[in-house]
DNA sequence: CTCATGTTCAACCGAGCGGTTGAATAGAGG
DNA sequence: CCTCTATTCAACCGCTCGGTTGAACATGAG
């Protein structure tokens, strides 16, 4: 299969899924409660659990004839810790960028200000 | 099309487009300069491109024949957000979990300890 | 053992995705 | 105008996805 961060958001793209996720944060539940406000076959909310439990995000035990589903917050820190590397990298561009502007507006614009920008790289 | 979320999320299930993120955080770049490392035609470049667009994650602008992509981390917040959100749920209910357990531990195991949990909820 | 409940497996279907190739468009420059 | 470069559009292909239905499996209760 492909890596675990593209199975994580994956599993997060679906509407229904995130839905899931939202609702498994407040307590867990068997398939039946989860599928109950969802117009769709037991099935398909079968499938997108498997899909869940693929990506990390969710535990499954056993309980009688319930398969209690559990959610597990560690996975979302593998996401959180990549989405905030790049935003950063992002907003610290952007950052530099403005201080870049708001130099030239002051100075007389030579090529003081594209040397900042390289020097900073 | 679907919601933002879900567009954003299923652009960066992808392991080319998170890797094109990752280099567009450190400088914006054209599509001839994104398509260079990797062993697939242009044209794939450039879907991959438009997904990334529509899901709000870059810009472009025109310039003489090239079209720079530029990253835009604003969008990165709304998945934030939402992670963290639940993930603060999820954990803070773990927590919970462990102080009930602990309470098990230290108290004679009466019905002291599934109250607790009920009365948290 | 039989039965009811809860869940999953299997096969199928239509839509969308990531990839391809070939042709078209946009703009700079001789 | 013609051409070269950069990029996109269009049509197609195989695969996966989210959904369906019908059958199978697992387990507790009578």
């Amino acid at each position: 299969m492909d890596d675990e961060l593209s199975r994580v958001f994956a599993a997060l793209a679906d509407p229904t899924r995130r839905d899931m996720v939202a609702r498994l944060a407040v307590r867990d539940a068997t398939v039946n409660e989860l599928a109950e406000p969802y117009a769709v076959s037991l099935q398909a909310i079968s499938k997108h659990l498997r899909v869940l439990e693929d990506a990390g995000l969710v535990s499954r035990t056993r309980q009688a004839q319930q398969r209690p589903v559990h959610l597990e917050a560690e996975v979302f820190d593998l996401m959180t810790k990549w989405i905030e590397r790049y935003r950063r990298e992002a907003e610290e561009r952007y950052r530099r960028l403005d201080a870049v502007l708001a130099a030239m507006d002051a100075n007389t614009p030579t090529e003081t200000a594209t040397d900042q920008e390289r020097g900073a790289s």
